[in-house]
DNA sequence: GTTTTGACGGCGG
DNA sequence: TCCGCCGCCAAAA
């Protein structure tokens, strides 16, 4: 893990599946800053949406496309999980529970 | 320096 | 269930 947020941000975020999505607010409690989840968005804001990073897998905590207007066009990110194969509606991603990938749980440290 | 602003989330009414 | 307030904390103004 690096020594600061913002890169721990980013490396959780690679980690997560193809197909898979998590929350801002899950990554922020595996780093220990429970109660940063804002910081986390605030780092993705930060990422190059060119860098390879997949921010599109990250989302609030009821799987709303909350960061949409932050990639190219306003449909690109919800273009990138259905390619994946995640069906989003009204800027909502179905069957969230289903998709969900807790990084406390599966990576556990 | 201080103030405002968020890609959030929990809790109370 | 829905809505709004509030705490969080780094960056930009």
């Amino acid at each position: 893990m690096g020594p600061d947020f913002f890169n721990n941000v980013y490396e959780v975020a690679c980690l997560i599946p193809k197909g898979r999505v998590t929350t801002y607010g899950a990554i922020a409690s595996y780093l220990g800053m429970k109660r940063s989840a804002r910081m986390v968005g605030y780092a993705m804001n930060g990422c190059d949406i060119r860098s390879g990073i997949p921010a599109h897998r990250v989302v609030n905590r009821n799987g709303m496309l909350t960061g949409k207007h932050h990639f190219g066009s306003h449909d690109e990110m919800q273009r990138r999980l259905e390619k994946e194969g995640i069906q989003v509606k009204n800027d909502k991603i179905v069957n969230f529970e289903k998709h969900f990938w807790d990084p406390m749980l599966e990576l556990k440290l």
